[in-house]
DNA sequence: TTTCATGGGTGAAACGTTTCGCTCTATGTA
DNA sequence: TACATAGAGCGAAACGTTTCACCCATGAAA
């Protein structure tokens, strides 16, 4: 039904290789260049990307593995992925993994077959192990917000260690001694950010009780509860530090439907910058991620990566110096912090 | 690099077209079977996609394009037109087209060269002019969210006048009769709800002065400015309907600005369901639409169209009737809404 | 015994490009 | 004048699948 490039030639007497030719660039007479052009606007051709790619055996096509598309966090970070993408002719394949490690799995497989150039993924797993096959097709791959443990694998981050340190460290400062912490250990950002919570703690010599650990998942769910039962408590915390969007989202509802109010009965710091947050009130001040500068060097990255590979020098056993890029988060002003004591 | 069929025919020593009837759940003898399962798995192959798709000139795959992917409206139906599309044994190409028109009309024709077999579409332009390349080629396309003038596109989509005309009526029946609103005219869904909201108006025999109308694009930025200007009138409206996700946010962070408490001092009403806005305190009261609903009939619907085509249930002329389905908003309680006078 | 259907298998053509190695012409140089 | 050189164009092979038409046993029905 659509026109090919055998039409063209049909149309134009031209050969099919100097219609290929044409298609990518080459130098041709003007006047068999006006023929080709002329033959397009008729036909209303478009090159078929799928023959293209079978016989180049690349796609300009980046996979994107993301763990959750709904979530605003990604959403950001596609937006500007998708942007510094195409300013390098590449377009994006984008796959939702839900949070379900087989779903991911199944989804590298999926770019595999689709001969993405190149994966971008934020992961769910934990365990490096279902980026094997993409690993062994010699497809660059960088992660994205998340490590894995795995000597071959470049990853874009942010420093959630220290930014978790320096959070802390701001409520410490306020005067703030009954600090709780909702968080989460199931990722492996929430882990760091936790050890830098615990590590500021230690370091100033502030001892909290268990109940002010509040350990789950990050999910609103976790949030909501977590602050519910902070706020029961018979010696309730001055000051509470959330540890990521969903979590902040969970705990402020659960705060908007008590007596208490922020920041006169509880001060918080939450980490992840959305602009949503702006909504709350009052202001929070937030730990936030240079989203935009991760997208860019991710994509700068793996570029560099997928050149590499074409240029050979991709070493003989595929062990070339990783990179884990370890950008800084900072700390956003707000209201929601007061002095205690 | 990558295992061929070729490899499989060597290993196996059974034919080219045996190995595909195997890839395609055809009928083999058990020995054979077991053959071409253990070949696979030596050589870890994976179908070649683009020489699939070359041949039987489909791709399993839907293209999705989106006029904005940050914004989190658009991040759930992403979600959920995933979830139905894995489902059907299709996969997503989500394209962002940034509320670029000209993007936008790259993304389509970028998506037509991948050889989509159908396309998603929540359009920027108003003028279905870029969806010329995809209906001439017979790709079928749903719309969604945003309806276009032309007779043979298909969309699914929410009553907005009515949930509109529903909304300010709640105003209306707590009393309001200083109703002001802030809207976008830039699109059709806002222009939709801004009629609704007039016609309740004219029907209540309300009178707006003129500085009550706030319509402008559907930005944070808009819903901010306005919310602003409506708070220093002499005259301050007692109720706002907020048009769309972005106004909302603009608006109550403005109005958290402000010295002004809600629903105190005003009452407010916003239109868009996402989970966020129960970070506002207090909770608003807030027209709620159908995503899951829509994602599942926009795929429902499109998977419809792909199948006539196939069977050559498509009209001659290509002009099959066009369904426009449109499904109902709901109002979600809130605590945003005072009685007035 | 003949006929016919059936199930498992095959070889080769097709899909729409790119690319390699070649030819031809025109131009500039020795 | 002879000769190299470069530019433009060409034909054919390749990419990795699917699919069409056909073949050969086997076994049931006539």
């Amino acid at each position: 039904m659509a026109a090919t490039i055998r039409d063209i030639k049909n149309m134009t007497g031209l050969s099919l290789a100097t219609i290929s030719k044409y298609l990518n660039g080459g130098n041709l007479l003007p006047e068999n260049r006006e023929k080709i052009e002329e033959a397009i606007r008729m036909l209303h051709y478009e090159v078929n990307e799928m023959a293209r790619g079978l016989v180049t055996s690349q796609s300009k096509t980046i996979g994107v593995v993301v763990f959750d598309i709904s979530n605003v966090f990604t959403g950001t970070v596609l937006q500007y992925l998708g942007e510094y993408l195409r300013e390098e002719g590449y377009a994006a394949m984008i796959c939702d993994s839900q949070n379900d490690p087989v779903l991911e799995e199944q989804n590298v497989r999926f770019l595999l077959g689709k001969k993405v150039d190149g994966m971008i993924v934020m992961p769910v797993a934990q365990d490096p192990g279902f980026l094997e096959p993409v690993l062994r097709n010699h497809i660059p791959v960088v992660l994205m917000d998340r490590p894995l443990k795995d000597s071959r694998l470049d990853c874009v981050k942010v420093n959630n260690r220290e930014a978790a340190y320096d959070a802390v460290k701001l409520l410490a400062d306020h005067g703030h001694r009954r600090i709780a912490l909702i968080s989460s250990d199931t990722v492996i950002t929430g882990q760091e950010r936790l050890e830098g919570c615990l590590q500021l703690l230690k370091d100033r010599k502030i001892r909290i009780p268990r109940s002010y650990m509040k350990v789950g998942d990050h999910s609103i769910g976790h949030g909501y509860r977590s602050m519910q039962e902070l706020l029961k408590l018979k010696e309730r915390p001055t000051a509470v530090f959330l540890g990521n969007f969903e979590i902040i989202l969970g705990a402020v509802m659960a705060l908007n439907e008590s007596p208490y109010q922020c920041p006169e009965d509880l001060s918080l710091i939450g980490f992840d910058d959305l602009i949503i947050s702006n909504l709350s009130k009052p202001k929070l001040v937030l730990v936030v991620q240079p989203l935009r500068k991760m997208a860019e060097e991710a994509v700068r990255l793996l570029l560099k990566r997928i050149d590499q590979n074409r240029n050979g020098t991709d070493k003989e056993d595929g062990q070339y110096e990783h990179e884990i890029l370890v950008l800084p988060a900072k700390i956003a002003e707000g209201k929601s912090i007061a002095r205690c004591g």
